[in-house]
DNA sequence: GGTCGCCTACTCGGATACGTAATGTCCGAGTCGGAATGG
DNA sequence: CCATTCCGACTCGGACATTACGTATCCGAGTAGGCGACC
């Protein structure tokens, strides 16, 4: 079970267009340059993020990538997800129903107990990622980063 | 983030073999026809097992594989680590630190807010699989599962 | 008939190929800003 | 001096190699049980 490496860039990222004022875009180079990441493969994590409706992108000179909606209403689970897909990592392909043990479908009309098992533990790691929102994580940092974030991402 | 196919293999085996009486085996070979599963492959994942202390094998005629301890002992976050690692799905490069926007050591002392907020959501993942134990769900398996099972898979 | 020894068959354990998906890179279509030009 | 037109450069978007991991398989080492021969 292991997250996308550009999982870890697409999150800073949106944090640091968070920092940006209304209508300041920051483009995929600059992103890059600012992480020090290799830029093409950075822009498609970019547009996956676009194609989830969290970012919005322009086109042409002075162009490139804002938040779509407010930091508040944009939630870690909604990166991670638009980046990674939104799919259950436990998959249930229903071997109790296969080979010489398996069951009729008569028994198996309630979901198999591990099946929900892993299901609620993904639910539980699902709640605790859209508890947070961007808004919440520049709370965090300190009152002159935004600053900062702007003078050297679009300097 | 995607648990391994075998992941669904080797929960089911373990309740299985939690159904058998003290003192029962039963060999990759059996445990793979009951489930019709490729029966190397599934030994390799129990003996990944076996390495974790879950399960314990006898080999030579009449031997295979059974649990290391009471199924009440066993917890689902055992087993799932024990097939796939027991490293986070999201790693954290510090990414802050390098590139343009590179912070200084110093201002790293506090773990960065995303890496905190993506170890919380795992750590609520692992807290709600140790939760759950073989027993519990031996116990919502009807009561004559058991025998059932020891039938058709040592038959 | 009992006991000892050997042998066969079955078990797990690790090392070895294959397929798929993530990673990394590239080039093309579209668009806005700016400069040069003509009025 | 101002408006217009054209050009250029920069942006995103999708299509293409490369690499690493999970999947699947095989063969070898070791052991317990069963059979036969011997006492």
């Amino acid at each position: 079970m292991k997250l996308p490496t550009s999982t870890e860039w697409v999150l800073h990222c949106a944090a640091s267009l968070a920092q940006l004022q209304p209508g300041e875009t920051a483009s995929a180079t600059q992103l890059a340059t600012y992480y020090d990441l290799p830029a093409p493969y950075l822009a498609k994590q970019l547009q996956a993020l676009t194609r989830a409706g969290i970012l919005a992108a322009s086109t042409g000179p002075r162009g490139g990538f804002r938040l779509a909606r407010p930091a508040a209403d944009i939630t870690m689970l909604q990166i991670v997800e638009a980046v990674d897909g939104a799919v259950a990592p436990y998959e249930c392909r229903e071997i109790r129903q296969q080979g010489r043990g398996a069951l009729s479908a008569e028994e198996c009309r309630e979901t198999c107990p591990l099946a929900r098992t892993m299901a609620e533990a993904h639910d539980a790691w699902r709640a605790s990622l859209a508890a947070v929102s961007l808004a919440d994580i520049l709370a965090e940092l300190p009152s002159g980063a935004p600053a900062r974030t702007r003078r050297i991402l679009t300097g």
